[in-house]
DNA sequence: AGCACA
């Protein structure tokens, strides 16, 4: 009986509301002038103009329902119709009961971006990947994440909403590569909006939050705790790598290493030594997420194929090796930090590793990055004295590492040149950063990201 | 002249 087809969906009464919904309002009518129109029936909480397609409608919220229900009444049964600038206004009351704060805000653009990880759980995404992935475009200084009804979340602070608005416009509706997922994990698409906020309270260091900027921060009790309920002894976590190789029945040399651990990051550092236990060597990255991704992807990895040469990792109690000359015991890559600015650390070693500028090409629509190339064909002599690399000997990385190609989000996105030189002068010098912290040559956090599929040939 | 924002 109400409501019979061909009828318009409103209907002719609305059920009482605090809340009375106005329409056909002069053009750029101001809060003032529907507190002007409202108040002789009761007090006015709240009012919301310049709503709808038309812009020509609003909201006017009272203290009481009574009041509300005044002002309608009145308005029924009255000679004059609300009048607003002379012209007539209709009134009703509101479907909704409150007005709610509106962010007209409109993703203005921000320098810190809310990250939603769409078809994830918790815990499928570490925040190591976020910093990996959002690190190409400048220096993160924090990320939280936080999980919500919607879905995983994070947080990830950038310098300045320049930065931000590039990563936000490179990566919104992309998905994460696949390679820097588990297995199980489903397509990891990102939704990224500006949020409200400038700078992220991050308390602790956790498996939840980090703040890049301040090394010095306490790894939260509540992280330590999670990692003993695993019932597995957690060493503090270091940029410094300690690797024991088990079955080493080749010789695996500090170019080896470096070779190998240059996949991940730029390797500072190397030391190996023999222990009682057997061979070991220290790998020193600049931070120790570069390190975290490396030990992840490596561990239990050989270095060579058949089983030879296994790799297990732990974190160094060491945070900067002490290399004092390079030699076939250590090697130090980072030139003595002279202002040089110098990017190639390999130049110091004896073979023709991938340069920088090789790293970059892999951002370009190559599918396998030609880092892969340089690796694959290591002209390593002692090691190729004793086993031929190139004879298809070195293999065994981590599935995730090998198989997949690049995505072709990743290919179809070349980061564009400008990018290249804001991240290295934000990498240069971010804020609050120690100068031990600070980043590596931007160049060395795109590798960083998108680590080659086949970091040892065939 | 007919219901926003998240």
């Amino acid at each position: 009986m109400s409501s019979i087809s061909g009828q318009p969906q409103f209907r002719y009464t609305q059920p009482p509301s605090k809340v009375i919904h106005l329409r056909n309002l002069p053009w750029e009518c101001t809060d003032e002038e529907l507190i002007e129109l409202g108040k002789p029936f009761g007090t006015i909480v709240k009012t919301k103009c310049n709503v709808g397609a038309n812009r020509n409608q609003a909201f006017i919220e009272f203290a009481d329902l009574n009041q509300a229900i005044a002002m309608i009444s009145y308005y029924a049964s009255a000679a004059e119709p609300a009048q607003i600038r002379g012209k007539t206004v209709y009134l009703q009351y509101s479907n909704r009961q409150e007005i709610v704060n509106n962010k007209v805000t409109a993703d203005a653009a921000s320098n810190v971006l809310l990250v939603t990880v769409e078809g994830v759980e918790a815990g499928d995404v570490s925040i190591d990947v976020l910093h990996l992935v959002f690190s190409a475009f400048g220096f993160v200084h924090k990320i939280a994440t936080f999980e919500k009804t919607a879905g995983f979340q994070a947080l990830v602070q950038f310098s300045d909403s320049e930065i931000a608005s590039s990563a936000k416009n490179a990566l919104d509706g992309r998905s994460i590569p696949r390679y820097l997922l588990q297995e199980h994990v489903g397509p990891c698409t990102l939704k990224i909006n500006f949020s409200a906020h400038t700078d992220l309270n991050v308390k602790f260091q956790s498996h939840r939050s980090r703040d890049y900027t301040n090394p010095y921060l306490p790894v939260a009790p509540s992280a330590i705790d999670i990692a003993g309920q695993d019932g597995t002894k957690q060493e503090p976590e270091s940029n410094v790598l300690l690797a024991s190789i088990e079955n080493m029945q080749y010789t695996v040399t500090i170019d080896v290493l470096h070779e190998v651990f240059s996949a991940f990051g730029f390797v500072q550092k190397i030391a190996i030594f023999e222990k009682n236990a057997g061979f070991q060597a220290l790998i020193q990255y600049p931070d120790i997420q570069t390190a975290n991704i490396a030990k992840q992807a490596l561990e239990g990895h050989c270095i060579y194929e058949g089983g030879f040469c296994k790799l297990h990792l732990t974190y160094s109690r060491h945070t900067d090796l002490n290399v004092k000359i390079n030699n076939d015991r250590g090697r130090d890559y980072t030139g003595g930090n002279i202002g040089t600015m110098s990017n190639q650390p390999s130049l110091l070693g004896p073979q023709p590793v991938p340069t920088p500028s090789a790293t970059i090409h892999s951002y370009n629509s190559i599918p396998y990055p030609a880092i892969s190339n340089g690796v694959s064909l290591p002209q390593v002599p002692q090691a190729a004295a004793s086993w031929d690399i190139r004879s298809g000997a070195m293999a065994p990385l981590p599935v995730q590492l090998r198989n997949q190609s690049l995505p072709p989000h990743l290919h179809s996105q070349p980061f564009p040149p400008h990018l290249h030189n804001q991240m290295h002068i934000r990498h240069v010098a971010p804020p609050g950063v120690a100068p031990h912290m600070m980043p590596l040559p931007g160049q060395r956090s795109q590798q960083l990201l998108f680590p080659p599929p086949q970091p040892y040939g065939r």
